[in-house]
DNA sequence: GGGCAGAATGGTATCGATAACAATTCGAGG
DNA sequence: CCTCGAATTGTTATCGATACCATTCTGCCC
């Protein structure tokens, strides 16, 4: 059923040849093609009229500047590249966000992988992106594979590590410490009367981030003298929301009698309050939660969630403008590598020490 | 204070030379840089002993390829550019998932843009795209400047508008209509009996989908006899959580008997809903509640919220996979470019018409 | 044994821009 | 009127890989 004379177009709507290059651009005005160049970047030495001239011929051909050649040739691919290990999470997101914001007008392109908190997978994307000689890398967390260091290492190029405090960093360090963050949590709630701490969590191997906010827990519980902390772990890194409300039921069965449950980030403590509430259970009355994140959600919740708040937008821009910095090569006093990020408890209803509702 | 001699290393940490090219791996390894090049490609004839001494040369010295020289010469990027609204809005975060799933395996790597629901932004960012010679590109809506068409009719790749109906697409499509699916809604919950419409969105202008939906309502509000439906807009879009508490606020202020509210999307249903629980309503007691897009929070939420599920996962995955065809210029009957993505009613607690609780 | 197909490999031009340097123009100052 | 320097523009080589074509080398068949 083929015809074979058929053109075999993909597309060609109105497309014309579309090869058009530089040098045509230069001939239709009459200049060289380094000219044309010249006139692509504001900081070159061409007159305005000329430039104007070649803006107008530019615009009437329909041209686009070829990045590809002009990154080869020029030696910097303009290209930065990020991980974080999911896109659909908020929190990662805003620092995805962030970083753009930042690159705005840099003239620098972010080049964005997911490693869905997998350590090869992020030694894959770090190759892959690698491959595009970046100008620099940002990455989510500390740990890495072994290659993925030797990669990043042998490239030259500028890194930052971001979301927490790499025991040992590569390069710079855009973050706070997950485990201390957790740890304040602890002791604000603590000083309200609150006993009896459980918590809840993906289980350990991925997420880092996550088994640190794990340990703080353990660890201060433990330091106040409130007995072993009640932790569960429900599921694969990162945690849903209804994975959350899974785990508060294991945990209240296992541990009728307590008195507060933290929770790895607000998605799994927002599923935790509503399969409470489901059950006919009452939040902060019967139970308090609290979670780890201040996404939008916990402000808006009824009840309102107590959170630890951390910057994620902040983390994204500093981690840009740390790259931005060590590309000007401004030397001035390299200084310290390690940016670290605020964080604050965010009290609220779901752990309101009067609560009844 | 800055010592002059002092080397002006950006980064230099083990970091040596880092110039490393094919046609030194080929030497260390006594073939041409030719050889190297064809044992990075799978399909590409070179002998299993060859190749694996290639790569371990590869690993020894620790070389990368660099992709920006070979598109060059090769005339292929390796490039998809994607453009969403947002990608803190996890509808549009799971579609650029679908996308870089589909595209997994295939050598090409994802450019991933943020338009902020502007069509300003989106014609920059798509030039800012085509600089870099993508080889197909995938849009949100169909609403575009005219440059930006031009732009895009020039390029001459395959280009996939998404989520919605363009009245004059460009060339391939996978969405739906986000008017029908509104009416659906609206006609099925006119079935249980609601009577009293109203509808909370955002302004008009930027959100297509968003006005979209909007007209789906009134219009079927209106073909139902129910009366003018009440519509509110709050906001720029995308319209918050909270957004969503203060419209239904409005709403309730203006309208006071209105039975149900439906929402531009799930978000901002969530904050009508706290916010009405906040007051002392109940939902769906004395105001139903209804939201668009079926976000993970909607089944979480108690109530669960009754809203459209839309496959935003395959809509990326389907978006690819049509440049993916459209790329392997497999000609076979280029067919019809549309692809209809499903949608479909998800009733839940908060319109549930016995629902007192 | 000659011829030939096919696999494996090498040599060279080239992709499209920019770096580096050369050349030209223009006006001011002596 | 000549020289000099700043501003503007042009020329050529080059970035690092790949396309394309040529070459070498096997082994096999008549």
């Amino acid at each position: 059923m083929k015809n074979e004379d058929e053109p075999k177009d993909k597309r060609l709507k109105g497309g014309d040849a579309q090869k058009l290059t530089m040098a045509e651009v230069a001939k239709y005005v009459g200049v060289s093609a380094m000219t044309v160049s010249r006139a692509f970047r504001q900081d070159a030495s061409v007159s305005e009229e000329t430039r104007k001239r070649i803006m107008e011929a530019v615009d009437a051909l329909g041209y686009v500047l070829d990045l590809s050649a002009g990154s080869l040739s020029s030696r910097r691919s303009g290209f930065i590249a990020a991980l974080v290990p999911s896109i659909n999470n908020s929190n990662f997101s805003d620092t995805a966000r962030g970083i753009t914001d930042a690159l705005e007008n840099t003239g620098l392109q972010l080049l964005l992988g997911y490693t869905d908190y997998s350590a090869e997978k992020e030694e894959k994307l770090i190759e892959a992106m690698l491959r595009r000689r970046p100008e620099g890398v940002i990455l989510t967390g500390g740990s890495h594979t072994d290659r993925a260091r030797r990669m990043l290492d042998k490239a030259g190029i500028p890194v930052v590590e971001t979301w927490e405090i790499p025991e040992e960093p590569i390069n710079h360090v855009v973050g706070f410490s997950n485990s201390e963050a957790m740890s304040l949590l602890v002791r604000t709630l603590a000083s309200q009367g609150y006993r009896r701490f459980g918590y809840i969590g993906g289980t350990t191997a991925r997420d880092t981030r996550g088994s640190q906010r794990r340990s703080g827990f353990l660890k201060t519980v433990e330091e106040l003298g409130l007995g072993p902390g009640r932790a569960i772990s429900f599921g694969v890194p990162p945690i849903t929301m209804e994975q959350g409300g899974q785990a508060v039921v294991s945990l209240l069965e296992r541990w009728p009698d307590t008195e507060v449950v933290l929770c790895v980030s607000d998605l799994s403590a927002f599923g935790a309050i509503m399969e409470c509430k489901r059950r006919g259970m009452n939040v902060p009355g019967d139970i308090a939660i609290a979670g780890f994140g201040d996404y939008e959600i916990s402000s808006i919740c009824h009840p309102s969630i107590t959170t630890i708040n951390v910057d994620c937008y902040g983390i994204g821009r500093q981690a840009a403008a740390r790259l931005l910095d060590a590309l000007q090569g401004s030397g001035e006093a390299t200084g310290d590598e390690m940016t670290l990020t605020g964080y604050k408890v965010v009290l609220r209803e779901s752990t309101d020490r009067g609560g009844a509702r």
